[in-house]
DNA sequence: AATGAATGAGCTTTCATTCAT
DNA sequence: CATGAATGAAAGCTCATTCAT
């Protein structure tokens, strides 16, 4: 059935997913000028003038700033799961060194993300969450989910003897994801350095892999 | 002490300790606040009116609202590090349980406070850090000379035999201080635990003493 | 007189009569929602979606919001008139009961329609005349047309002797029309009451019959 | 008792009654451009330039500009009923002429300020009861007040046979009050003329007379 | 002809900072 | 020294109007 416009259809057609667009494009300035100048740093017009349109039409978009805020930080949360690529981990380890090695790829991926855009951790867990405690849950959220994750395959490696049985695993599933954290912080104070970054991954990760791995299974 | 009237004002002259004190009460008003309401949600007339003196009074002592976040962060600083008590941790560990000891009371320690200050955590750490980089680098600057300390006694702990041989002490270090975050951020986000707050720390020092003690003195 | 197209538009000229028609609808829908919310406090958008179209039409038919208003102030006097149903005062009056009838009817006929549309006098009279002067004084010139139109007929009540001879009829044909405003501003301001609408027609008409008549046509 | 300033008091002295002489100041300048321009019509910046202060210093004294328009209102009222005078009419009237007399002079003082300021009274019963009903409602307040004030008169007035006995009290009331209005709405047009307004009062006055007397007491 | 997307002027309101007293 | 009154820059947001399609 061709489109058959109901009752004479007048006027210029309202172009199909320019909302969409609209709203992407805004996002994505916004994502710019608030990890650059911060939030509360940053005017509308700021945002508009980066996305090369008028104040008033962010306003067609958007309700308020704050909602701006919102969107950013969820387009800031599909940014840090697309890059950790959790399909990948899919395929379940079946020993301290392959969880290892998936942890070790999921790190190695964040930390070229954070290279690329060094603001991007500051925007999203800084600035975003001084916001209000609500983004801030959002995110602490999103590591709840991570951490249970982790903590079912622990449990899994518990139960195939790959890991010590005595691991706490819901507590070290959360300690685990904290461990990239300090070189992330490192990572945003300036020029990054391969050499410390792959150091300290491995350093962690051996670390955890001491300490998860049952005596008999240590060579 | 007889209050000297001003004009001919000779002698001692009054109170070289009052704009000390003047400094004091305002940034510690200001701590107040900026932790209730954080740093943009705060006027100076809500500092002023916290410290029960005249907003221009402020301005006597201080050039502009962001030199008071600057005292406010150093005292949080000092606030956490006078926490930490790190006079105790002098006594130098001999032992990888006592150095697990020494972190497990600093950690109790900091559990407290956050636990009686819970905004405390969120001003230092968040609110001061989205406002500026320099105060974020503060912060890590403080977590370094932290981690240099620890680094130490972890080279300590190797020579002394203590401690694996193979473990690299600079990583480890950061690392370490990073393990109670997890434990931290649960705690800001509502009524802590006792329960669930001892076991986070049991568990990640448990952890650490098995990835850190040579195989040899296992038990 | 042919209206001549330009650019040889040959056959029937679309729709003569839809500007009218587009203009009427236009007015109708900004009748109701200034009535509503008031002239400052309605968009363009907003009548242009009472009227189920585009806000760009609107300005194809009106060259400014202010504009608009004007035409509903024609349109609300216009409803005035014709609730008054001038025509059917075009019967003379030959005693002063005729035309204190006269009146009383149009007085009913007033308070109906304020009943039913409320927010009517409100507009036409608070909203309008706040907008500009002039609005203010189409109105005040509806008044006087209608005055005149009294004055006539109590200048011929005069000489047919049915009312005083020493009635100042200029004067006494406007306050006629004002008479029934009190009763129209209760109205307003919530639930009528028939019966005190009645009594107030009848009191103030009662009044007007007692000073008018000659002494000698009293009972 | 000298001032006595408890424990040191020390800085500028508030001045006394500064909030006061503000508050009135804006208060004047907001009558004189809301009387111009009509309230929406005015921006705070202007009301402030008006007052030769800084916009910043209107908001320190008010919450809003609606706050500011709640006390021009009040503020009209107050100049309305000055302007009556109404302890001139504590005398009671023993006599339709009295009543009459009192009437007129009210009226008269009524005109003369609205000759004053033609746009007092757009100011306060056209602008102000356009921005809400409650505004609208003090104003209807105000008149019922004065109204149930002339019916008291008026019932004393069939007490003691001046004034006919099937007169409908409470709502001729609201009536007297009105009579003026037809007067003052042409004054309000333009440069107002002392001979027409004189014919007018006299007029009305004349058919109040008439219509109130009982017949035995006409001449 | 009709549309709705785009716009920027202009609004109210807040607040860091200055300064007369 | 201390004060709080004064200020104006700047913010978020609205909406009458324009215009490409």
């Amino acid at each position: 059935m061709p489109e058959q416009p109901r009752a004479a259809r007048r006027g210029r057609p309202p172009e199909a997913g320019l909302a969409q667009r609209r709203r992407r494009q805004i996002i994505e300035s916004a994502y710019v000028v608030f990890a650059e100048r911060g939030y509360e740093g940053t005017a509308i017009s700021d945002v508009a003038a980066h996305a090369s349109i008028g104040q008033g039409t962010v306003y067609r978009y958007f309700t308020s700033k704050r909602e701006i805020l919102d969107h950013v930080v969820d387009f800031g949360i599909e940014k840090l799961v697309a890059t950790i690529e959790p399909q990948k981990m899919l395929q379940l380890p079946t020993s301290a060194e392959d969880l290892m090695e998936s942890l070790h790829a999921a790190a190695s991926r964040i930390y070229d993300m954070v290279e690329g855009e060094p603001e991007f951790i500051r925007l999203l867990f800084v600035e975003a969450s001084a916001i209000d405690k609500e983004l801030a849950d959002r995110l602490l959220g999103l590591e709840m989910f991570a951490a249970k994750f982790v903590a079912r395959e622990l449990r899994r490696g518990i139960e195939a003897r790959w890991i010590r049985a005595d691991v706490d695993v819901d507590v070290i599933a959360h300690t685990i994801l904290t461990l990239v954290l300090p070189g992330l912080m490192r990572e945003l104070r300036g020029p990054s350095n391969a050499e410390v970054r792959e150091r300290t991954v491995a350093a962690v990760l051996n670390l955890m892999m001491k300490a998860l791995r049952p005596r008999s299974l240590a060579p």
